[in-house]
DNA sequence: CAATATTTGGCAACCGGTTGACAAATACCC
DNA sequence: GGGTATTTGTCAACCGGTTGCCAAATATTG
């Protein structure tokens, strides 16, 4: 089969063609099928329909193929098919450590699938999260928002274009990863109780944030089981900072112990107090929320109630991709455990002096 | 092409006018065409060719674009262009807080002119990283590595297909960011000698990092200069966990004050010594290297020649982005400075008791 | 006002795959 | 062997932009 059927199909037509293969331009499953002596569309079957060509044929083709280092182009597969194999990771806030383990565990799972992980921040804007996400769902097969401060009707709205798993939120007709923040709350509370504790304080996050809210319902519920008073504090932002600024209103509230929204709060809390002398964990209990990156570098080390935040990136990766693959329920909601990890920040009260 | 105000989108009320590109399919300059009673090709050329189409059909184009809600196919162009407007960044370990302000530095840069950030890890491996960079490089404009593991040779053969910046190294004929070691250290290894240390140990980081070479250069320098004694020990990991394992080392060593190549290994070794009753920095100082997220969190807080890492991320996004577009050297190293930042975990040697 | 220079818009050929329809080749059955 | 059921490979029409070339339209100039 020497003979061309089609003489000169690619007769130089003066475009500026750059034909010399000088090691630069890709192979294309053309060049494969010249080489393997078949048509161009039996090559695209025997690179992605397994089974759909003849064994020897196949066998032509990837020997082809490999001596060729042929890659395929994403963009002229992406083009007909719409599929990219790469989802998107919005998260509220790139420099908040509670994001760094959900990041890692969805890059890892993503890699491991063989699809791509494209990030965006929301800056804890609602607006910029929407923009980044309509932006995204361009380019990537589906999305994976943590921490979204966008309404539910807008990720209802997206979630209609494209897969979407929600991460520490629950949205009525979306898949979510939620970690159940009631065992280590109710833990925590109790070690609280035992502790001789009976006022306790919740700096609140940011009004959006459903966590938040959860959070302290469950502190709320947990108290009044262990017969404790609850008290919710308002913070200021979710941050080292906002935990320095939220001390007057701590120390002024005559609770003994204090969970914050999360770690950072804790940890500016517990820095501002001691800064006044106070000593934690002898005159005041102070228990985080996430466990995240640091935690455990103060001194006290901080108690604080874990989220596997690793498990929820990769829980929700997985969940996504099985969602493109047809598998999974289209809204399964994921619930992975919390848990009390007890350090230095807290413990038994001392009697006033 | 800014948002559209007005929140209708939860207004059932507009809602069918939508026509049949209901669901699914986009407006294409097809469309665009139709409506504005052109070509196809010359809304291309006024959608991305400014000035080449007169005033009238510009706008005429742009009301209809405006009316379909049309938003280019990123595939579509990509195909024959090649150009994505997405960048890749490769980090050795996406769980070190060293480079979550990279990430946050180039991802806010890359918004900020319109690119895509994607996100890629090398857990530390050198292959696994030349596999990333292999995979990323179809799909996106150009690369940046931050703290690369693969030898020159690899970056430079990358390089040579697509724009590449590397951040923490220095790669001949490849564009670098890197800090300048040599300000920080001379203020740290000052600082210490005016505090009454003779003796400075460096614990090393992985032996393939061209940081951890420059810092131990830069401390031998400095140490020369103070005439202070400087010993070089390794460590197994930089990490907390390689931190605590080389206090045995460090105590064994007789030096008074540490420098450890990253911040990580400071605390980790910091933790560890105190746990053995040592008082820092009655009896040892402590400095670290990089100011990472944390680096505060500690008792005393840890002293440390600080790396402007945010900087060092949108600086490399920043000239790759001007490579892209034609301006800039393409082979600028820009050099960002490094300073002391004191903090507890150095300071006066106290005689020993 | 004619002649030339400059804009402006249209045509059509790409970019590199995917896929439905169909025919040729091969297998299976009686 | 003839006839039907299956494989297997080919054809051709996309996907949605970009861009070189050219001609028509318009502006500039002598």
């Amino acid at each position: 089969m020497t003979e061309p059927k089609t003489p000169d199909v690619a007769a130089p037509t003066g475009l500026v063609k750059k034909n010399a293969r000088d090691g630069k331009s890709n192979a294309t499953i053309y060049d494969i099928a010249k080489v393997a002596g078949v048509n161009p569309s039996t090559v695209s079957r025997a690179l992605s329909k397994p089974g759909r060509v003849s064994a020897k044929t196949q066998k032509l083709i990837e020997d082809a193929a490999a001596e060729l280092n042929y890659h395929v182009n994403p963009f002229a597969r992406a083009l007909p098919t719409g599929r990219t194999n790469t989802f998107g990771l919005i998260v509220a806030d790139i420099t908040n450590p509670t994001f760094f383990d959900i990041i890692r565990g969805a890059e890892t799972t993503a890699t491991l699938r063989d699809y791509t992980l494209v990030l965006a921040e929301s800056a804890e804007s609602a607006v910029t999260e929407l923009t980044a996400a309509r932006r995204m769902m361009a380019t990537v097969d589906g999305l994976i928002l943590a921490s979204p401060r966008m309404d539910d009707d807008d990720i209802r709205t997206i979630a209609r274009d494209k897969p979407v798993v929600v991460i520490n939120r629950e949205v009525d007709g979306v898949p979510c990863v939620v970690p159940d923040v009631n065992k280590g709350i109710s833990e925590a509370v109790r070690s609280l109780a035992a502790n001789g504790h009976h006022k306790v304080a919740f700096v609140a996050g940011p009004a959006q944030s459903w966590m938040s809210a959860r959070r302290w319902e469950g502190v709320q519920a947990a108290c009044e089981w262990s017969r404790l008073d609850a008290v919710r504090l308002e913070s200021t932002k979710p941050t080292v900072d906002g935990g320095r600024q939220v001390a007057r209103d701590v120390r002024a509230s005559g609770a003994t112990a204090v969970l914050t929204y999360n770690d950072l709060l804790a940890i500016g809390l517990m820095q501002e107090l001691q800064a006044a002398g106070v000593v934690v964990p002898d005159q005041i209990s102070i228990v985080g929320f996430d466990d995240i990156f640091g935690a455990d570098f103060t001194t006290p080390p901080l108690t604080t109630v874990r989220s596997p935040l690793g498990e929820c990136g990769s829980g929700a990766a997985t969940l996504l991709l099985d969602l493109l693959h047809g598998a999974g329920e289209p809204t399964a909601t994921l619930r992975v455990e919390t848990e009390l990890v007890l350090r230095g920040s807290s413990g038994r009260l001392l009697p006033a002096g």
